[in-house]
DNA sequence: AAAATATTATAACACTTTCTATAAAAAATG
DNA sequence: CATTTTTTATAGAAAGTGTTATAATATTTT
């Protein structure tokens, strides 16, 4: 599972918009939007940001 | 109290290397060193982890 | 003090992020 | 069903970031 589908993955699994992932994250829609369309991969701390989002949730990949 | 100054000021005061601060708060010593140089401002993800990094550490900067 | 090591300053390049705007698609409302 | 609203896709430009490298400065060691 690759980084955009996760971010994909975890929005829908929450019922986010990618307007409320983004603000969730601190960065910008447009972001979470190239993310998942798979434009960009993330920066050291955007994907830091999201992997403890995650975490925070208790959402696991490593099944998936 | 502009930004570079902040940075540089916790990072003195915690008696950090901008490398150490760099892995503190997972991003680059050149952003680190861009910030204390005033190259760049903190992007929104940036600012908001330093902010919670100076949180933790109980850093005001209000009176200074 | 001299040499070695660590820290800081700076820069180029490619990539990422933000901001802004526009259009398409989907969902909600009447 | 038609209209309105929300969400998503896409993109250009400007700014920020990561990687890498080099040089200058400061600190430590001998």
């Amino acid at each position: 599972m690759v980084f955009s589908e996760k971010v994909k993955y975890v929005r829908e699994k929450l019922k986010l918009s990618q307007e409320d992932l983004a603000h969730e994250l601190d960065v910008s829609f447009a972001t979470i939007n190239r993310w998942e369309n798979g434009s960009y991969n993330p920066s050291r701390l955007a994907r830091k940001a999201f992997e403890g989002f995650c975490a925070d949730k208790n959402i696991i990949f490593e099944e998936i």
